[in-house]
DNA sequence: CTGAAAGCGCTTACAG
DNA sequence: CTGAAAGCGCTTACAG
């Protein structure tokens, strides 16, 4: 049989005091006589009082529920994210709503449409690679809810957003690949449509430029994000006239999928052949030739995320902020020359 | 601002009939006429109405909130089962509360007192290694929620539990590198108190007592589950006498941590030395020689334990299950023999 | 089949 | 500094 857990009443009657007082003694926000206040939160404290979350929020007009939606968790970068997140909100007396969308704009905006937005104190969100149109955030931030995004922005949409320093990142992995002696440096991307995915790819051109090296259209391939995209990004580029001696990729799932279809193609890594990735996935360092990388700052990522929410919720006034975390080059083995 | 969204009183008063109406009417238990049932439905629809959790909770005595205890989530597993439950639970209309106990059995137990139960309607745990005595959870059973466990169970609680087949796949496992010529056979096994890694090291013995194979105790090393566990485990070994010429990791990253570090012994994995893990984690299929393994179910692993706290909690009667789900022998390239 | 009413456990003006 | 009271948005016996 389900027992009955202590409330603010059995903490009152205990103490022959008004609940109300009670209810003050336990968020010291009010005035409250010292005396009284000790009493309460030693009663609470022996009868193991926790404050039931639906009558709180309530009461309050809020939920404690953060909602966080994402395009998957199974992977190094977002379960770091989440466990930033998770850490901050549990600090906080969050509760965190998982919404996975599985990289698909159709049921992110499912998800989105069927949002129990009551309930919902604020918004985490990775969008998914083709919800360019990402209608519905905008109308949710209308609403009053504050959305913060992290790693895939919608540019177009004014409020918090948290993201590593893509453009330098890429900048500064595309030069290392040129100061290691590789002149023919392609570049595996991602969906076009994505913010970072630009940047990533600007950086990769700024730095070519800076070396004078020619930025070769057909050296520059669109994707997905995974392993396998990765495999066939290198097919495409096999195709070209000339080939290329170097890629840099978007991600670091992309460069493993393109060092195993290299490896088909009997090209060596980190000597005939040079790879540089982004993320700092725990499989850099394991695969072999190991991966030279941008590491992300994931956690941080996760932790400023929510601390950005949970201080708009509190304030209310709502002042975006944009926050940009450097990334730092990991040099390994994959982009050696020989 | 924050808007107001729609609530039953807004559908009861465009439709002149009682809110209690309205309320029986979004939920088909109760007898409503069915024509007033379609026009509740469609103003519902029309106004965009969610039901206020918290209010919906405080009134039915439910939350709608499940906790998740576990280790970590930045691994592969881990982040596939979560998967696996959230996707359960979303389509219940239940939130997942999740709790990193980062595998310290001091943090768990510090979650679980702080845990607010009048707002949890179940839990899914998988203990931290070092929590044999698990206390905690049979007081919150007996408080009337539900608990189930997953992958890491405590065996002296009465409760449902879900996990893979450990017994079979150690097993099997052992028995395929035995049918590929390896006669020294050692076991990387993990902390001694947690029962799959009794059960894993059992399937091992077995495997080998049934091939005429002798146990050699000094061949069973237990230590954590980290990749850095698998190097120490593997420099343990070496210490021996008699060296083993394979070995049977209690999962991947451990797997992964010996095969780097007989790199470094120069031993050629896949000819000299057989290495077979447990998880089918991906980068199993991406290191060099790629990883023998046993795939675990954590997706379906996920999803059942997630339905069967639901069922508890709808049940209310409490039968406990036992769910064993089979594992499947991945053979790559670690477990070859030259 | 439907309405009026009490109640879930809290918060928060309003008095005093 | 404290109490009485209304209210948050729902559910659910109780009548009819």
């Amino acid at each position: 049989m389900r027992r009955h857990y202590a409330t603010i009443k059995d903490i009152a009657n205990a103490l022959n005091i008004s609940f109300a007082t009670v209810s003050r003694a336990l968020r010291d926000a009010y005035d409250v006589k010292a005396e009284t206040r000790e009493l309460v939160l030693a009663k609470a404290a022996e009868l193991n009082y926790k404050p039931n979350v639906n009558a709180k929020g309530l009461a309050q007009h809020r939920s404690y529920n953060l909602g966080v939606i994402l395009p998957t968790i199974t992977n190094y970068y977002f379960s770091t994210v989440i466990t930033g997140i998770q850490e901050v909100a549990y600090g906080a007396g969050y509760n965190l709503v998982l919404y996975v969308t599985n990289d698909s704009a159709e049921r992110e905006r499912d998800m989105i449409g069927n949002l129990s937005l009551g309930s919902l104190d604020g918004l985490l969100v990775c969008v998914s690679s083709d919800s360019a149109l990402s209608t519905g955030f905008q109308g949710i931030i209308d609403d009053g809810i504050p959305v913060v995004f992290f790693d895939r922005v919608v540019e177009d949409i004014h409020t918090s957003k948290v993201v590593q320093d893509d453009y330098n990142g890429a900048f500064e992995a595309t030069e290392h690949l040129i100061g290691n002696g590789y002149r023919n440096i392609a570049h595996i991307a991602g969906p076009e449509e994505l913010a970072f995915t630009r940047n990533r790819m600007q950086g990769y051109k700024d730095a070519l430029k800076k070396h004078g090296l020619p930025v070769k259209k057909e050296w520059i391939v669109h994707s997905g994000f995974s392993q396998a995209h990765g495999e066939q990004d290198v097919a495409r580029l096999w195709k070209c006239r000339q080939k290329p001696d170097a890629v840099f990729a978007v991600n670091d799932r992309k460069a493993v999928g393109a060092m195993l279809a290299l490896k088909q193609l009997n090209i060596l890594v980190g000597q005939d052949f040079g790879v540089v990735g982004f993320t700092n996935d725990p499989v850099a360092a394991i695969i072999s030739p190991s991966l030279t990388t941008i590491a992300e700052p994931a956690f941080e990522i996760g932790r400023i995320s929510c601390q950005l929410v949970l201080s708009h919720i509190r304030k209310k006034k709502f002042d975006a902020k944009e926050v940009v975390l450097p990334g730092k080059l990991i040099v390994r083995e994959s982009s050696k020359k020989a």
